[in-house]
DNA sequence: GAGTTTGAAACT
DNA sequence: CAGTTTCAAACTC
C-alpha cells in the first residue's frame, strides 16, 4: 500500500489545513452565501472566482450552481432551511422533505431552475430505479454525479420546475445531469443521481447505462451526452477512520484488500479539455473520487477539521442550523468534504457529497474531512495548496484523527476513470497500478492531448532525472507523466513513495517549487510576470530558452538577464513578434486554403463518383492535355497578376492561386465526367 | 536525427 | 550565496 506516513505528512506545509485563513474577495451570488460563518474562501486569481465553503461545524451544505460565475455549491441542507436558502439565493428551491441526507441542487441566477435532490438513508424505501440495488445495505450509498458543463440545470425528476414530492424524492434513485450541448443551449439538462447499493460490490447496475456505480464515465465523449455522477457509498462497515493509520492514497494504488467501493463525482464540462480530479480519502474504507471536467483545478486534497457537528446523526439535519452562506461543504456525518473548485476558465465549483450515516453513531466528536480542489494557477488564492503537487497523499499525523490528503492530477484520474474502475474496486487481485499506467498512455477522454487541455503539455524526454526533478516539466507542473518519452520514469503512482520523497525534497529546497512561475506582479505592474525572473545570458531573452519569453511575457525588474531584448520597446522583440504573427497568419491561411481545396475536391469526387461507377471506370486522364495544362497555367498566372495588382500579401496570393487551381481541377474533372457520361449514353 | 546551445535546477 | 555541474528543452544543421 502506498501511503504517506504520518512522518512525511508532518513535513508538509501546515497551511494545508488553514484554508479558512485564506482571504479573498467574495463573489457571492446569493445572500445566503454572504451570511455564512466560518467560511473558507478561495479565489481564482485569474478569474476572480470565489469559492466559499461553509463552516465546518455546520451540517448543512447547499449545492448551488450559479450560471453567473459558474459556481456550483453543494451542501446538505435541512429541508425547510433549504427552501429558505434557495429563496435567499434568488431562485425558488426545490426541497425534498425526507429524513436522511438531502441534497439541494439549485441554481442561482438566470436559469432559475433549482434542483433539489434528496439522498435517502440507506434504510429508506427502495427506489424505483433498477439500480437501487440491495436495500439491505444500511449506509446510504451514492455517488456518481455528473453535471453538465453548464451551470444551468433543470430538474428532471418530478417534472421540470416542480417541487418534488416526498414520494418522488424517495424514489429518486437516479438523476442525470446531462451536459448541455453547445448547440442546443435551450435543451434542458438532465440530472441523474443514482443511488447505488453496492452490496458487497456484487450488485452491478445495469439499468442505467450512463450511470455505473463506482465508476466515472468519460465525460467529453461527443456520443455520450449524459454526464453522470455516481455516488456509491462504501459499505457501511466502518466509516470511522482510525487516527494514525495510513490511508489509502488512491483507489488506483490501493491494495486489493483495501479497495472499496469508490465514491466518485464527475462534473462534465462542455467541450472542455482539462479534467481535474479529486480523490478524497476519507477513511480506510472510503475512497472518493471527483472529477470535474472543464475546470482548471488540478489538485484534490482532503482537509480535516474538527467540527462541532453532531455525530451519530444519520442525516445531521435535525441538529444543524441552515448554513446558508458560502456553502461549499458537503457534510455528512463524520466525513465532511469541502470542495472549492476554482477552474481557471469555466469557474465551476462543485462540492460533492458525502454520505454516510451508518457508522456515524459511534463517536462523539469526530474530525471531518474537507476536500479542496484548488485550480492549478492559484498561487494567491490557496498558495498552500500549490505547494503540494498532485499525486501527493498524506496520511493523518499521529493523533491527527482521520485526516487524509490526496492531491491527484486530474488527468491522471481521468485516465483512470476510463479504465474499468469498477473492476479495480471490486477485484481484489487486480493490479491497479498497472492498469493505471496502461491507461495513462491513452488520450484523455478520447481526446487528444491538444484537444483536452488549454495548456497542452509536451511529453517529456527525461532520461536521467527519473522525472522526479524539476527538470522534468511533467513533474514540475505537478503532473504524472503521460504519453511521455521518458526513460526510467518514476513520476507515476507505481513509484509513489519515491515521488513523494522527491516532492518533499523539492519543497524543502524551494517551498514554492510547484507554484506557477508566471503570476501576477506587484501592484501597478504587468498582470503577468515571472515569479523569479530569468537569468538569461546569451539568448537575449528572445528565445524559448528564456522562461519569460516562453511564457510570452516581458522581462521584469526582477530578471537578472544579460543583454535582454525582451522588453516593450525592443525592436528585436517587435520584429520577432511580427514575424511570429505573420507566420501564424500564414499558417492559418494556408490551412484554410487547403481545407477548402480539399473539401472542393472531395465534393467533386463525391459528385463524379456515380458517373464513374455508372461508366465503370476512371475518368480519362487524356483530358489533361497540353492545352488543358496551358489553360490551367494561364488561369493560375492570371491569379498571380491579380494578386500583384491588388497588392495582396504572399500568403493571400498563394491562397488565391491554390483556389484557382482547385477550380481548374474541378472544371477538368467535371468535363471529363460529363464527356464520359455522354459517351456512355451514346454507346448504349 | 544528431549535435549544439542554453538556462534552470541541482549540487558543492 | 556564489560557483559549478547536471539536465532536458530549444535550437541548428
Amino acid at each position: 500500500m502506498d501511503v504517506v506516513s504520518p512522518e512525511l505528512n508532518s513535513l508538509l506545509p501546515d497551511e494545508i489545513m488553514d484554508t479558512e485563513e485564506i482571504e479573498g474577495p467574495c463573489d457571492d451570488t446569493s445572500p445566503a452565501l454572504a451570511t455564512s460563518t466560518a467560511t473558507t474562501k478561495t479565489t481564482d486569481s485569474m478569474t476572480g472566482t470565489t469559492v466559499s465553503t461553509s463552516g465546518l461545524q455546520k451540517l448543512t451544505a447547499p449545492f448551488t450552481i450559479s450560471p453567473a460565475n459558474h459556481q456550483i455549491i453543494l451542501n446538505k441542507v435541512a429541508s425547510s432551511q433549504a427552501t429558505e436558502a434557495a429563496k435567499s439565493a434568488g431562485t425558488p428551491a426545490q426541497v425534498i422533505k425526507q429524513e436522511g441526507q438531502k441534497l439541494l441542487v439549485t441554481t442561482i441566477g438566470k436559469s432559475g431552475q433549482p434542483i433539489v435532490l434528496q439522498l435517502p438513508h440507506t434504510g429508506s424505501k427502495p427506489g424505483i430505479s433498477q439500480i437501487s440495488g440491495d436495500t439491505k445495505t444500511a449506509a446510504p450509498q451514492f455517488k456518481v454525479v455528473t453535471i453538465g458543463g453548464r451551470p444551468e440545470l433543470k430538474p428532471v425528476a418530478g417534472g421540470a420546475g416542480n417541487q418534488l414530492t416526498t414520494l418522488q424524492a424517495q424514489q429518486l434513485k437516479t438523476v442525470q445531469i446531462a451536459k448541455k450541448t453547445p448547440t442546443s443551449s435551450a435543451a434542458p439538462v438532465k440530472l441523474i443521481i443514482t443511488k447505488t447499493v453496492n452490496s458487497k460490490g456484487l450488485s452491478p447496475q445495469t439499468s442505467s447505462p450512463p450511470v455505473i456505480a463506482g465508476r466515472v464515465l468519460p465525460q467529453t465523449s461527443p456520443v455520450l451526452p449524459l454526464r453522470t455522477i455516481t455516488l456509491s457509498d462504501p459499505h457501511n462497515t466502518s466509516i470511522q477512520s482510525i487516527p494514525g493509520k495510513k490511508i489509502a492514497i488512491s483507489p488506483l494504488k490501493t491494495p486489493s484488500k483495501n479497495i472499496k467501493p469508490v465514491q466518485s463525482v464527475t462534473v462534465g464540462g462542455v467541450g472542455v479539455s482539462q479534467f481535474k480530479t479529486i480523490i478524497p480519502l476519507a477513511t480506510q474504507s472510503n475512497v472518493q473520487q471527483i472529477q470535474v471536467p472543464g475546470s482548471k483545478f488540478h489538485y484534490v486534497r482532503l482537509v480535516t477539521a474538527t467540527t462541532a457537528s453532531s455525530t451519530g446523526q444519520p442525516s445531521g439535519l435535525s441538529t444543524s442550523s441552515i448554513q446558508t452562506a458560502k456553502p461549499m461543504v458537503v457534510s455528512s456525518g463524520p466525513v465532511r468534504m469541502s470542495v472549492p473548485v476554482i477552474p481557471a476558465q469555466t469557474m465551476k465549483q462543485v462540492a460533492p457529497k458525502p454520505l454516510t450515516s451508518a457508522a456515524q453513531v459511534v463517536t462523539t466528536t469526530q474530525t471531518q474531512q474537507r476536500l479542496i480542489m484548488p485550480a492549478t494557477p492559484l498561487p494567491q488564492i490557496q498558495p498552500n495548496f500549490t505547494n503540494l503537487p498532485p499525486g501527493t497523499v498524506l496520511t493523518p499525523a499521529p493523533g491527527g484523527g482521520n485526516v487524509g490528503y490526496a492531491v491527484v492530477p486530474a488527468q491522471y484520474v481521468t485516465q483512470l476513470q476510463q479504465s474499468p474502475f469498477v473492476t479495480l474496486a471490486s477485484s481484489p487481485g487486480f493490479s491497479a497500478s498497472s492498469a493505471i499506467q496502461a491507461q495513462s498512455r491513452l488520450p484523455l477522454n478520447g481526446l487528444s492531448t491538444a484537444d483536452t487541455t488549454s495548456r497542452p503539455r509536451k511529453p517529456c524526454n527525461c532520461t536521467k532525472s527519473q522525472c522526479l526533478k524539476l527538470y522534468c516539466d511533467c513533474f514540475a507542473n505537478g503532473e504524472f507523466c503521460n504519453n511521455c518519452n521518458c526513460n526510467n520514469c518514476f513520476n507515476n503512482l507505481e513509484h509513489e513513495t519515491e515521488r513523494l520523497k522527491a516532492i518533499k525534497t523539492c519543497l524543502d529546497r524551494n517551498p514554492e517549487a510547484f507554484k506557477p512561475k508566471i503570476g501576477k506582479g506587484k501592484e501597478g505592474e504587468s498582470d503577468r510576470r515571472h515569479s523569479k525572473g530569468c537569468n538569461c545570458k546569451r539568448s537575449g531573452c528572445l528565445k524559448n530558452y528564456c522562461e519569460c519569453y516562453e511564457a510570452k511575457i516581458m522581462c521584469s525588474s526582477i530578471c537578472k538577464c544579460i543583454g535582454c531584448k525582451n522588453f516593450e520597446e525592443s525592436p528585436e522583440r517587435k520584429t520577432l513578434m511580427h514575424l511570429a504573427d505573420a507566420a501564424e497568419v500564414r499558417v492559418q491561411q494556408q490551412t484554410a486554403a487547403k481545407t477548402k481545396l480539399s473539401s472542393q475536391i472531395s465534393d467533386l469526387l463525391m459528385r463524379t463518383t456515380p458517373v464513374n461507377s455508372s461508366g465503370g471506370g476512371r475518368l480519362p486522364y487524356t483530358f489533361v492535355t497540353k492545352e488543358v495544362i496551358e489553360a490551367t497555367c494561364e488561369c493560375l498566372v492570371e491569379q498571380v497578376r491579380k494578386a500583384e495588382q491588388t497588392h495582396q500579401s504572399q500568403a493571400e496570393a498563394e491562397r488565391m492561386i491554390l483556389e484557382e487551381f482547385g477550380n481548374c481541377l474541378m472544371r477538368i474533372i467535371s468535363s471529363a465526367a460529363k464527356a464520359k457520361a455522354d459517351s456512355a449514353s451514346i454507346g448504349s
